[in-house]
DNA sequence: CACCCCATTCGATGAATGTCGAACATCGCT
DNA sequence: AGCGATGTTCGACATTCATCGAATGGGGTG
């Protein structure tokens, strides 16, 4: 068969001028997704399988799709397992306070906690 | 009939406290309700029809409609115009530092010139 | 009153989206 | 090689959504 070290798709992650400040919105605009950011906030990687939503594995992969080709997350695969990352620095770059500010608010006034799945 | 001031259904506007955040989110997410917020940023106050956008009435009345109930404007009946205007100190109280940091990263590094329609 | 203006409501419609199950791919381990 | 664990891809399906045109309503003015 074909070449077989091929990492099957090289995974697309816009540049950072590329990311689009609607894209962004629209991605964290879910209660799947923002979980997801949620719990990258408070750990700074972790691998698809472990974030306390209730989707099908399927559904998982489309919302990580999402927040990747929106510019939020960073996914690089480690092994068989993915690893995610936010991509912090960059959105901050681009657009100054908005996920700190987001991701504040979603948090609520009592602090940073245990993300809790709000569906 | 003491009062002819009667505007038919009282428009719905959720208290601060009852705003979501992901509505929010959702409903700064599309080109048009953005352009639409990003005005009413730069001026405080304008009726329906005076915003550049390029959408039937209808379409319009459906947007306004979306950020009225998601929190993020305040409509008020004013004669046969509508007057709307941005919730800024209640989204700040409620979100702090997300509708500035929002209308910052929208409005570009140029800063705040006026608003162009990118559809 | 008749007319015009502004905005809403009501279908309808096509596109996007969230969800799932089944099948496939890749890796690590026995 | 075989197997199990981890994710992805591929339809399929139902829901949501942005959009429009036509009809409606309320208010002001001639």
């Amino acid at each position: 068969m074909p070449r077989s070290h091929q990492r099957r798709a090289p995974l697309y992650h816009p540049e950072p001028e590329e990311i689009d400040l609607l894209d962004v919105l629209h991605a964290l605009a879910d209660p799947t997704r923002m979980t997801i950011v949620r719990t990258l906030w408070a750990e700074p990687e972790r691998a698809c399988g472990t974030f306390p939503v209730d989707v099908a594995p399927s559904t998982l992969s489309h919302h990580f799709k999402v927040l990747r080709e929106s510019g939020v997350i960073r996914q690089r695969g480690e092994a068989n397992r993915r690893l995610n990352e936010l991509r912090r620095e960059e959105l901050q770059q681009r657009f100054p306070g908005v996920l700190d500010a987001i991701l504040a608010a979603a948090a609520g006034p009592a602090g940073p906690g245990p993300v809790a799945q709000e569906d």
